[in-house]
DNA sequence: ATATATTTTTAGATGATTCTAAATTATATT
DNA sequence: AATATAATTTAGAATCATCTAAAAATATAT
């Protein structure tokens, strides 16, 4: 069993590890979870008593599969929580995130399993990260940031990679959303930046920023 | 800001203090939390300073004006989430109350009006017990225990006064549930016990125990 | 009104999580 | 290779919530 903070380090270490692969450093993790490396150490030093992840003095640490999974579990509760929140409860994708991380930490196999039949097994959340299953399986589909995209490509927004509140309500503005339909119309090489047509109709600038953290599927 | 264990302190002082009126003992907090007295006794002076409490040393507690609205919004919270877990979720009346009780510290206020609006604003949970509203008001009905009942009298079951799973589930077996009609047949003076006709069918012996954590409204 | 029993509080300790400051190890630069 | 810089760990302390054991206050029973 994890403490709600315990499972916060395990979750923030698999993200920065890239689904469990790298070696992940002290001052990464301090940077992530809003802590002091101090505390890290100390932790990393539990977790790894608890056998969740493998540590090496000076070295960083690694997920091990107990802890791969004891993370997936979490955050297929934070993405469920977030469909939850955005396809019944009517909150707009910039507003789910502070709540999922609390109702991520809700002990209950039955409600999880129930929420998943409820929601209708949903297969990604409100920002487009895939749902791991009930076994912690999951199924990615091949996207790539927008702005690597040839001039003329057509592909449709599938994923977001930042989730702040910040960008969410900056792409609001511009009419992109998940499932929208793009095509590039321009590509400036001194910045990076783009224009694009949206739904065969809106045509907005983005930035290099921007297209950076849009993920599309091309056609 | 009260802390997840204040909240549940303070709720359980509020539970005993049948709405903030009752002075309530440190050993009968103790009881309620399953905690030991002199953890009690530290925590009820934490939360005098925070000024959710008034104690007086040997005395006991009482719970103040801002002490009363902090509990009824967790019981607001614990009693909407119950209902969402119970018609959403399709969970058992019995299986609610664990799970009620992690998510009834979830911190948004955006999240519990939502979920109200939602749920239809309920006035009642599972077990029959009011949710107070945004403001804090409660509307409670005239009920009264079963066993109190003249023989030949009819009502109808409104709340259940126990809400363990096991007194529950007996609910069930014997086919009671909040809204069935309910007449005395027959009533021992001895022990207290009954008969009683449910929905105008089924026949069923009631003890004492049980007449008296079953809440009705006469007819 | 004493003595006894019960309730409540305090003292001292523990585990969890965090911090600052200091010490140690690893990495980068000359 | 020696030195400077950066990353990491340890030491020591704080806060929160809990406990056991002992002391103090209150209530009950002769
Ligand atoms: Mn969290
Ligand atoms: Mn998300
Ligand atoms: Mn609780
Ligand atoms: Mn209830």
């Amino acid at each position: 069993m994890l403490s709600l903070v315990e499972e916060n380090y395990l979750k923030a270490i698999y993200h920065l590890s890239e689904g469990g692969q790298a070696q992940v450093s002290t001052n990464a993790i301090a940077d992530a979870i809003h802590t002091k490396p101090a505390s890290v150490s100390d932790m990393i030093q539990k977790l790894d008593r608890k056998r969740v992840i493998q540590y090496t003095k000076y070295q960083g640490v690694k997920v091990t599969k107990e802890g791969k999974e004891a993370a997936l579990k979490v955050i297929r509760k934070h993405r469920l929580w977030e469909v939850f929140l955005v396809e019944q409860l009517n909150f707009n994708w910039d507003e789910v995130h502070d709540v999922a991380e609390q109702l991520e930490h809700i002990k209950s196999p039955l409600l999880i399993e129930r929420l998943d039949a409820f929601l209708g097994h949903p297969k990604v959340d409100p920002h487009g990260d895939p749902i791991p299953d009930a076994q912690g399986v999951i199924n990615t589909k091949p996207q790539k940031p927008l702005h690597q995209l040839d001039l003329g490509a057509e592909a449709i927004i599938r994923a977001v990679k930042d989730s702040s509140p910040a960008f969410l309500r900056h792409l609001d503005k511009l009419g992109a959303y998940l499932g929208a339909g793009v095509k590039i119309l321009e590509k400036e090489e001194f910045d990076n930046s783009m224009q694009i047509q949206i739904d065969q109709s809106t045509v907005v600038f983005i930035s290099n920023e921007v297209g950076q953290n849009i993920l599309v599927q091309e056609n």
